[in-house]
DNA sequence: GTTAACTGTTAACGGTGTTCACTCTAGGCT
DNA sequence: AGCCTAGAGTGAACACCGTTAACAGTTAAC
């Protein structure tokens, strides 16, 4: 006997679960409002009751999935001890981001595939999965500033910066442990290659010269954990 | 007096020019059948006359929108003369690049943003679209080509790039002017470091850190150039 | 025990890509 | 010149989509 709201939230998990179950087998196009009612045996009104609209659903869809690849990139590194090499949880990070999209295309491309909404709706900012964006995004600011207190790395002088691109990276210093605008950089372009990386691998924009991104994909991650100065374990 | 395949070809043109002109206004969802015949004045079914389906509609766009990409490109580096820096060549090219997807967000996301179809369908490897995005690719492919036999740059010896990328890198020589596989190696990085900035700048997964990610580029263009032996123009 | 909220239904509207049967016009062939 | 066939275009229809409105049954709360 449970009770309305408990009933509520188990639908919701259900809707959640058929929508997930539609896009792995189907793609982004195949979770449709209507696809997903014909999955739990309801008329498509009735979803109206749990979910303003379609794009409401796939939004909560799209949140679900960044918290589970979150919790699953935390995780993977909380697995071994606390005095671990830093740059190994890197590593793992990095690995386990690879592999989670190779493992899970569909939600990849629900997740990164669609363009981003443009940022001058700031009144969206507060949509669900832009808030479990940003925790994802954090996972990643948080490691890094880590490193960064840990072992410092040699980084490059605002001078061959420009103090356009420093003054940018001096605002976001905060989310950052208060590193320096020239280490910024430098974790920055690790995000940066790393996440072009994994995208153009898992997108198919490899195929074309690499059959087979794994080989390359290890070679650039060694490549950019050196600018970290860490010694990530080298290929061969 | 037209002769009957002049005005087919016309008519097929204009067809294409209304799509383009919807997805500029509207966006990729904005370019479907039945609006595209609106904008025509014409009924849906009379573009199944012209085209098979939306889809190859939408592709054969797509593949103009390559060679219109690639004509730029091309045409970009030879308004110079020909004894002209060949770095500097790529330095237009990156920035053409760039400058095309920020004039053209809505193509930009139509060519890039999509996710490619899987390789395995290799009965659809002869797609226009398929050859033009070849096309494409071969400018850079091209160029590279050109400044190593320009200008050969230091690349990393075999070892420390592991047998099993090797041998991808080399069955992918004769694509690269018989480069040897370190040099395809750090051209391959030069591609995908560029490619994977712009479509993060265009696509927005960049504003959550940098508003403006112009600086940025030009530091990783720098960057990226350097490892290229080049001596692209220094920030600041 | 009555009432109000919640959950689900059916019917319908406007939208999409697509097919079929039909008309009409213009070119090619004898 | 005259048939006659291929091509271009139309209207009606089908199956799908997201969404809304009006309605019915159940269930929790006062």
């Amino acid at each position: 006997m449970e009770s309305r709201d408990r009933r509520r939230a188990a639908t919701v998990a259900e809707i959640k679960a058929a929508a997930r179950r539609l896009l792995v087998s189907g793609g982004t196009a195949a979770v449709g409002l209507r696809a997903v009612a014909r999955e739990l045996g309801l008329t498509p009104p009735a979803l109206y009751r749990y979910f303003p609209s379609h794009e409401a659903l796939v939004s909560a869809l799209i949140a679900d999935l960044y918290d589970e690849l979150t919790a699953a990139l935390m995780d993977l590194q909380s697995t071994d001890e606390d005095d671990v090499d830093l740059g190994a949880r890197l590593y793992l990070l990095a690995n386990g981001l690879r592999d989670w999209g190779r493992t899970h295309p569909a939600e990849f491309a629900l997740l990164f595939g669609t363009a981003v909404p443009s940022p001058d709706a700031e009144d969206h900012e507060e949509t669900p999965g832009h808030q479990a964006a940003m925790r994802f995004g954090s996972v990643f600011k948080e490691l890094v500033a880590q490193i960064w207190h840990w072992k410092p790395f040699p980084y490059p002088p605002d001078e061959v910066l420009g103090s356009e691109l420093v003054a940018q990276l001096t605002q976001e210093s905060e989310h950052f442990g208060g590193m320096p605008a020239g280490a910024i950089y430098l974790s920055l372009t690790y995000w940066t290659r790393l996440y072009g990386l994994i995208c153009m691998e898992i997108f198919g924009q490899l195929h074309w010269v690499l059959p087979d991104a794994a080989a390359y994909f290890e070679a650039q991650l060694y490549e950019i954990g050196q600018a970290l100065g860490l010694d990530c374990p080298a290929p061969e």
